[in-house]
DNA sequence: CATGTTACCGATACCGGTACCGTTATCATG
DNA sequence: CATGATAACGGTACCGGTATCGGTAACATG
């Protein structure tokens, strides 16, 4: 019991392959009667369609190419979800790749999702090497980066800054009174972003000369056992700090229960912050602060940039989308 | 500049496509020095090549589908984490669709995955209504079912019995001479799998005259939030329980939240019991009970099947790989 | 020197659809 | 009744690769 062509389709109907193809995309140019004739055969032989001969005949696909760094702590899973949904009803169908932070990876996998002439490709950040960006660039296929605004673009551009986010955040903790303020990060090697706020938070605190009280660095990806162990670590070799500023979020969780563990008050004592505005951290049982990224927004509005330039068969708005993302969990901020 | 083809390169080093084909794909039979002059050609025109006319030619894709239910909480991630670095090396490629629980969706894109010819197919559970299952099996290539065991397979099984993770879970509560268990849930008429640990929870309550003392539920999907509210709920309608078991560990560790924020003891007042073995779990400021599910090595596991299958051709160890997740959490267990 | 072998390469026929154009029948119109 | 318009359908040529078979040249072999 094989799988059944449209041509079988057509010969149950007793029909031409043409006049089944036309029957079954709802076309016009069919007499109703054998519409319906069509149909009832394709459903009799459970008839599904071969979407790669489809898709190599019409020279069009269906697919946009999505390429994310990880899918080991939630944000990129919502912003995936965010695609999907954004993507829904437009017949379009995201195909997911996970590079692990690797830009060879990342590069394979980008070329390879390209063999599958996609409609439009999303990719994570703006840092590309070169040949991938060649490769982006000769794809002729709408490119969108999303989570960064810093550096330039290929083509379209969704996210935040996350140099914007860094300087808010020291500029709300020293505003908030934080004067030793100390860093936790994981696999700051791999994630540029994470650097990116990292270094306009140091620079923000330059600029009142000061500096990082101390630094608990780790290459592990972030977790929020690794921010609780770096955290120990950190108010074992430093007890005197006020603020710690994290990588993110999982790292600042973990801090807290460290803090919890150390009878360290939070926030009074210590000021714990990080990045992403995951919906843990407002159930958590003392407030962290934390820059609230739209992840779900940012996917959506990827895929709405998508839908937007299939429909328009080109260009419509500006080409790229920029986010703020608040900061949360300071009080008064 | 358009996307050039095997043709164009073929020309351009002064050989038919079907030699530059053989070329490119590394095939014997093409002299080194032609071979060569090919992938010089390839490079100079950034050649790459279109899977869809490979895919319908050869007859064969490298595409494996995925239907996953939710994106929102970690567990499918991971496994798809897992799913992806077990396919790693294999040159298979993982699709994956999201069917928000919903099962018409699902079917929906079951059909649509089934369209690009893949050449296996994960789907989650094991309770696909008839039309879903029928179609799986029209398909005629290896079909898996991930994350459940209880029930009749279509044809690969991986997963756990959840019916026993409730039962054993009961057990050992009751073992650790807890009498007044209340239960919280959440989107029960959605999560199949969470309704078969409570009910398998609630049938050794039963065999020892017990029942739950009480219930909350909600129709929203699980979350640390929910579980902080849900159980706020709880313990101000009925304070004098003494655990309670939940749908899941989000929920759990809300609930854990909601009593630290009460001064309720945990566990010595209160023991909390969820279901998956996050990561959170163990870093969290008291310790809540769970059985630790494999979730990546379900995964792996599933993709391991695959790539056995494609490479023998056929099947060659048992349909059906059992996970036994252990309970942790609990002290002496 | 006739006859394999072997290495290398090309022609042709698909794979399962769609695009495009042409054909036929039917019917209204002048 | 010839003509044109329209509706419904079919034929053919692709889309960009691979499978398969066959051919040619070079070389070894008896």
């Amino acid at each position: 019991m094989r799988r059944s062509t449209l041509e079988e389709v057509a010969a149950l109907a007793g029909v031409s392959k043409m006049t089944a193809s036309r029957a079954l995309r709802g076309a016009s140019d069919v007499a109703p009667e054998t519409g319906e004739r069509v149909r009832q055969a394709a459903k009799s032989l459970s008839y599904v369609g071969n979407r790669l001969a489809l898709s190599l005949s019409s020279q069009r696909t269906n697919l946009v190419a999505v390429v994310v760094p990880s899918m080991s702590n939630t944000v990129f899973p919502e912003v995936l979800s965010g695609i999907t949904t954004g993507l829904e009803g437009s017949g379009m169908q995201a195909v997911f790749g996970i590079s692990d932070y690797d830009t060879d990876k990342e590069r394979d996998i980008i070329r390879d999702m390209l063999s599958w002439q996609p409609s439009a490709i999303i990719v994570t950040g703006l840092d590309q090497p070169e040949e991938t960006v060649r490769m982006l660039k000769l794809a002729d296929i709408p490119v969108i980066q999303l989570m960064d605004l810093d550096g330039t673009p290929v083509d379209f551009n969704v996210g935040l800054s996350h140099g914007d986010a860094g300087r808010d955040m020291a500029v709300a903790l020293l505003a908030a009174g934080r004067k030793k303020i100390a860093y936790v990060g994981s696999a700051l090697e791999k994630d540029l972003r994470a650097v990116k706020r990292k270094s306009a938070f140091a620079k923000v605190l330059a600029a009142q000369g000061l500096a990082f009280a101390a630094e608990q660095l780790d290459d592990d990806f972030s977790s929020i056992a690794l921010g609780k162990r770096l955290t120990t670590r950190l108010i074992a070799a430093k007890p005197d700090i006020d603020c710690i500023y994290y990588s993110n979020d999982d790292m600042a969780a973990g801090g807290l229960f460290a803090c919890m563990e150390h009878g360290i008050a939070v926030p009074s004592q210590i000021v714990l912050a990080g990045f992403n505005g995951l919906d843990l951290t407002d159930s958590l049982p003392a407030p962290i602060a934390t820059s609230k990224s739209p992840r779900r927004a940012m996917g959506e509005a990827a895929a709405r940039l998508i839908t937007d330039a299939m429909a328009n068969g080109g260009v419509s708005g500006p080409k790229t989308i920029v986010f703020k993302p608040p900061i949360i969990g300071l009080g008064v901020a």
